[in-house]
DNA sequence: AAGCCAGATGCGAGTCATTTGCATCTGAGA
DNA sequence: TCTCAGATGCAAATGACTCGCATCTGGCTT
């Protein structure tokens, strides 16, 4: 058995643990959720994981990542002028650089900011739920005068 | 003529500069955005307008909010969960924080967290063409044990 | 292994915010 | 005042989801 195997069960099993039923549809979006490197929107999600479950609605996909979402498991993010993207939550937190110019999303993260988030918040008589930070960003030309 | 007044003018004589046509619409708009003390939707913004301009139609309201906003004349922010919300560029660059129980907003500045910020996207070759920091909050309850 | 049924699915229709096509109107420079 | 590119109102279209409902199916129960 694999990794990926191993980890894919023992999610599974918590989820169906906490009453959300193990269908293949979910099995396939689980799956499909775990192997994306990227930021893939409802839509993409449908594609790839038709290839596994031919015929899957994408009535089920929304619900099932609104579901995923309320579990924990993964996370949505409602960039500017997109559809929301998704990612699995088995990393660390981080905020996101999106490349205005190409789309690109690039991860970081900064425990200052997020120190300094919590303080700000604090002072003004707030806990934070959740925060969003994303900084549209273009590529640096070279130091060199631009052409 | 008042503060108000002059100020409008200003504004509405450098749009024409721009080649903005100055309609009775886009004026109302400008008034009712002037005197906005919060962050009011397109829907909003339009039964706002409709008292100075009857008969003003959403789409146009809309079609002003992006000719404004492309002006740099307003921000529109794009909170999670509600329509586009919009506010003029007249004060102080901020962020908001979302009262997730009230939906209110509050605005906060820290240059701290603008430095660092700048540093991360320079760190990783990228300058910062703009960014969205929103802290989606709940008021604390006081420090006794929470019933 | 078979039965059961709450919950999940597919499909199509609905919703909500926003945009667009088009015929008509109107700022504002000439 | 004249002109007309650009603005408006209306209705229809769009895009991203969401929902209603009849049918299906995981996964406890026996």
């Amino acid at each position: 058995m694999t990794d990926h195997d191993h980890r894919t069960e023992k999610l599974t099993d918590a989820l169906r643990q906490a009453g959300v039923r193990i269908t293949r549809q979910r099995a396939a979006l689980l799956s499909v959720l775990a192997d994306a490197e990227d930021h893939p929107e409802a839509t993409e999600l449908h594609r790839r994981a038709e290839e596994v479950v031919p015929g899957i609605s994408l009535s089920t996909v929304y619900r099932t990542l609104t579901e995923l979402e309320m579990q924990g498991v993964i996370l949505r993010h409602q960039f500017e002028g997109t559809p929301a993207r998704f990612e699995h939550t088995e990393t660390h937190h981080h905020d996101h650089m999106i490349d205005v110019e190409t789309g690109e999303v690039v991860e970081f993260a900064n425990e200052r900011i997020e120190r300094l988030q919590a303080e700000i918040a604090d002072a003004m008589g707030y806990e934070i739920v959740h925060h969003r930070l994303e900084l549209y960003v273009r590529k640096k030309r070279s130091p060199a005068p631009q052409g």
